[in-house]
DNA sequence: TCCTTGTATTCAAAAAACTGAATATACAGT
DNA sequence: ACTGTATATTCAGTTTTTTGAATACAAGGA
């Protein structure tokens, strides 16, 4: 039987278009919240919010390093369905900011 | 550049459990709406409210013939995230249903 | 035309999601 | 211990979604 309350759960996360930005920036590997900050151009604190939704649906999970936290997409799946709706991720990799404090911005 | 307002309309249709198993029912083809009906169990003008909904998402599409109506999906990204969350369409087509008046219930 | 059947729409109350503001926590450096 | 920086949480007001109830519309048959 097939658990659609469940699946509701995942698309309910899915339905918000900061929240989409974020996991399609998760595509291409972990961020950091200061990146996310700084590519999105929101307050931190909003980011934060919806980092909050996005983990409490189980579509990512953080690792702490220092200051920073770092997010990541949990499974394949929520990957796969960003490529059918946004099509694939480009090319180029995590893109370097000057406002960004994480080490992959300081090289 | 990617329209994330674009996908957040067709995740937000998706974000309801009802409207889940209607669109899960669709992939395996056209279905008329006593079959949702006798099907899942609910009022009529409920599932037309969220056939109503999917229909302003751009979800499915519509065809009157007589005095049913059939609903059929109306493109393949759809039933391809309904595979990646839901697993593949199950097999053994559409039942048949004693309280469904359509011709494909009816022998 | 009238009645029946299948489907769609409107309306309003309740529930949920959204978001700004304020505040709290955790860690690192001095 | 104190300070500054990065991130998280709480709260409240607003907006949106949900859903039951009532009603409207459209097509076929008598």
């Amino acid at each position: 039987m097939i658990d659609y309350d469940d699946a509701t759960v995942r698309f309910k996360a899915l339905a918000h278009p900061v929240r989409l930005q974020i996991l399609d920036m998760l595509r291409g590997g972990e961020i950091c919240v200061c990146h996310m900050e700084a590519a999105l151009g929101k307050r931190q604190a909003y980011i934060s919010q919806q980092l909050m939704a996005l983990r409490d649906a189980g579509l990512v999970e953080s690792r702490k390093d220092g200051l920073q936290v770092f997010y990541r997409l949990v499974d394949d799946i929520t990957a796969d369905l960003l490529d059918a709706v946004l099509g694939p991720v480009e090319a180029g990799g995590l893109p370097v900011l000057e406002s960004c404090p994480c080490p992959n911005c300081n090289s």
